[in-house]
DNA sequence: CAGGATCCGCCCGGATACTG
DNA sequence: CAGTATCCGGGCGGATCCTG
């Protein structure tokens, strides 16, 4: 007996991640943090040091800054570049992974800017 | 790598969201929240109901469902259709909107459900 | 069947202080 | 300059019960 939707399954999703075990929910999730997106996108402008990425990322706390990047570093989507010299001097920088999975989420932030404000059920072409 | 590097600088991003302010963080946020993600690439295979939606995504809360889809309802991300039937008919699909952000968010995801695993220096998956 | 309401634990994440 | 360590409050999110 089966009144199942009408989910005519594409050949686009394979469908694990929506299993509760899957590990590339972690994955996936690191990158979606909210701290994330905003550390990475940082990063495809090119490398940014410590107190660039600070300034850049509006709001953010070191503690946070410092854990996101471990984080990243662990996913191997961030590299980080330290000097052994009197003034530290630590760059960091997007991997090669890192940068696809930037070029992936670029377009997404883009369509978030632009598309702030509109009331739901109204036009994109608002003419109020 | 001996690649000139001349494709990740460019002006694509405004970096408006990286302001502390800027209301396209709320957004972006609701898109990339931990179960908005999930919600979103299982409505990009066609309309689900309400329990097609609690049993396609595995692990989500009926609270946190009906959160998550109420505030796509709010984006203008995901439109709700209830028919007064005696038992209660509700279909929840993607705008054309929906569809755009879900069609920029398969990508991400298949690319992190691709690349489970390769993390360089840190133990396989501890879990005692 | 589709959701609202409520209680509450837990961890995210901010502020501050300290170190190399 | 580039972080680490610690405290702690708010809210995210899960479980349960209740309604139309």
């Amino acid at each position: 007996m089966t009144t199942p939707e009408k989910s005519h399954a594409g050949p686009l999703l394979r469908g694990e991640v929506l299993s509760p075990g899957c590990p590339s929910r972690r994955l996936l999730g690191d990158i979606t943090s909210k701290w994330g997106v905003l550390v990475l996108i940082s990063l495809s402008r090119g490398p940014l040091r410590w107190s660039g990425l600070l300034r850049a990322i509006g709001g953010i706390s070191e503690k946070m800054l410092a854990q996101t990047l471990r984080t990243f570093e662990a996913d191997g989507l961030v590299l980080r570049d330290a000097r052994p010299v009197v003034p530290p001097h630590v760059v960091y920088s997007l991997t090669a992974d890192g940068r696809r999975v930037t070029d992936l989420l670029l377009p997404l932030v883009e369509w978030a800017q632009d598309h702030v404000t509109p009331v739901p059920g109204a036009e994109p072409d608002g003419e109020r």
